[in-house]
DNA sequence: ATTTAGCACTCACACCACGAGAGTGCTAAC
DNA sequence: GTTAGCACTCTCGTGGTGTGAGTGCTAAAT
């Protein structure tokens, strides 16, 4: 289904896509002719194109106009004309230089990742934070703030803390709740959700604390919404197409935490591909002019996060997915290393292999559809 | 300098406000008359106008329109004009309902109140987390997450949790540490930032510990930018006057969080007052055509953080201040709350007298300069 | 059989003229 | 002090018109 096109053909829909992403003007035969040097006149490009609408790669905004790549022209342009558009080695210095400089910290990173992503491909950079596959309790502290409120503070796996209030039934006593905190570490350190059980003739109070440490460790694992953080909202709405403020809170849409689950199919992310959503493709109608490149990064087996922009249609996908990949790679190696730390140091990231070799973190060709 | 106007002049401006702000096109003579039942004639009211626009309380956009109040007139209008617009007791209700479903989490807390506030208000709210004025060590936990790197969670007063990873000069032990923690615990539980010294003869360990601990407690009093919380920016993005998207960008601006400073002018809060800041009266130029209206909330003396909206300087002004300052009391309930279960039961907050009798938070005039 | 030149045709867009309508300022009468 | 009247101004919507980019088709050239 992929390879009908003629060579000719093909090479013409590649420059129609160049030339209308560069120019954002529907691009007419003669342009392209012009603009590239084509050794072939006008007319013939015309019935190239004409050809190449037949079966629907471009389309005619309206009867006198240039053409425009549909959603099916980029996919095939993805899919069977691009060549990578990799970062230059200045730009990828400079973004594991920043992430050296930062706190060694996880929202840190992920607030740096958005931040950087959106400068690097100019567009909206949405990074979320990774979600252990395989959560662990590491510790937890216990501490009376009044009467009747606790403060739960549970550190698990891969230095993550999570922190809760509790309204305990009763009025406690500090020395009654550390007393607690200090059993609970000594049954379920290193444990999972399903090895925290209510111990046999454990105190009320005892058994309230193990249930909410329950609860608080099964939400990681699967999952409650993921945290996401975005950046260079800016970036996006500067583009023409939105020029129209319509189009626009589509995009606000887009970037609300709430949708988050329509934009990003997380079912379909792989280890170590880039997975790429054009117009028409993203599961939400209101998406049907922007599309998502979005990656997994994290620790096979053991913590995953999503990592992607979102812009229009008309984008730069060599450049985007190049930078998208390049950024899962960095972000992996961090949690790798995090990782290596502690627990099994378990196999490397699937891009670690080439990261640590100076600065090109994986080039498979990635799952592209 | 407010009270030049006559009691018929200042009533022209008011109706100018009021049908501006309702319809957003410039309102004229005749239509005033009109719409508002006035005995006079439109001659009588042009020549009000005329008489308005000599002293810039409103403008022309151009010689043949209606008039447009200036950020003066909204001034004068907001100053001496304006009736009192509360929320509806159905609404008040619901408000405070929903956080009594909430989690009992200063971090949830701000969200709501982002959330609810853009809601009430129809409008673009921006909530920021409480500072504390006297920041305290409550308790302190230092977990040993891989051989060099430790993770301290500090718990100060007010319930608030500070986690930060160090990476400690020398390898460390689980138990060197946590004996560090009991230690700091001991010496520090209740102090404040000036009363965190590192202690004669301390271990070196130790001491690191001691200074990271000053040192996070001193960031809280000295609030690094605190963070904040926006909701509805679509509500602002659909007023009329962002059809054109350059405007749009300044709003955006504005909802950055690194700009927050240039929005709310931090000095100038009040307790108990509601600060209106309209167009040009803003310290950034881009927010020559907003407005933004602001509260302090949290527990005299103790915690503090501000609350507020930004919408078009063409905004019902009586509705949106009455929403803030609601919404202010609201949180300094809950902050006062919270507060109350420990340390000092201290002096209440201005608004709590009247809030706890039902459920009209304050009306004092407030400062509306 | 492919490519090209030529040509008629289409359509968006910019430009202009024009009239309607809303609003103004001014003056003179009430 | 108020109002009626009137001339004037300016925006906005409408419709006509021309230009230019671009197309599709046909017939000739390669």
């Amino acid at each position: 289904m992929t390879d009908l096109l003629t060579p000719r053909r093909a090479e013409v829909l590649r420059l129609v896509v160049h030339e209308y992403v560069d120019s954002a003007v529907p691009v007419g035969s003669k342009t392209l002719v012009n603009k590239y040097q084509l050794n072939l006149s006008p007319a013939t490009i015309r019935n190239e194109m004409a050809r190449l609408e037949d079966e629907e790669y471009i389309t005619h905004p309206h009867t006198s106009a240039g053409r425009v790549p549909s959603d099916r022209g980029y996919r095939y342009f993805v899919e069977a004309l691009m060549v990578d558009e990799e970062l230059s080695s200045d730009e990828k210095a400079r973004i594991r230089h920043q992430f050296h400089q930062a706190a060694r910290e996880v929202d840190d990173w992920v607030e740096l990742a958005a931040t950087l992503l959106s400068q690097a491909a100019n567009s909206l950079a949405l990074v979320t934070t990774p979600r252990s596959t395989r959560t662990r309790l590491k510790h937890v502290e216990l501490i009376e703030l009044s009467e009747r409120s606790v403060l739960l503070v549970a550190v698990l796996n891969e230095a993550r803390v999570l922190q809760k209030l509790f309204t305990t039934p009763e009025p406690v006593r500090q020395e009654v709740v550390t007393e607690v905190a200090n059993r609970l570490n000594a049954r379920f350190a290193g444990a999972g959700e399903s090895e925290i059980t209510v111990a046999e003739g454990a105190s009320a109070i005892e058994a309230f604390f193990t249930e909410a440490l329950q609860e608080i460790v099964r939400g990681e694992d699967e999952g409650e919404q993921p945290d996401t953080v975005t950046d260079g909202l800016q970036n996006v709405l500067a583009q023409p197409e939105f020029a129209r403020p319509a189009r626009l809170l589509d995009v606000l849409d887009a970037v609300d935490e709430r949708n988050l689950s329509r934009v990003i199919p997380f079912q379909r992310l792989q280890e170590g591909a880039v997975l790429v959503m054009i117009g028409g493709e993203n599961r939400d109608d209101s998406m049907r002019d922007l599309s998502v490149v979005v990656a997994e990064y994290g620790v096979p087996g053991a913590l995953r996060g999503a990592i992607g922009i979102v812009g229009p249609t008309r984008m730069r996908y060599p450049r985007m997915i190049s930078t998208v990949r390049y950024m899962a790679g960095v972000m992996s190696d961090l949690m790798g290393a995090l990782h290596g730390t502690e627990d099994t140091p378990d196999s490397p990231s699937p891009w670690q292999g080439e990261v640590s070799r100076g600065d090109s973190p994986g080039r498979g060709s990635g799952e592209r559809s």
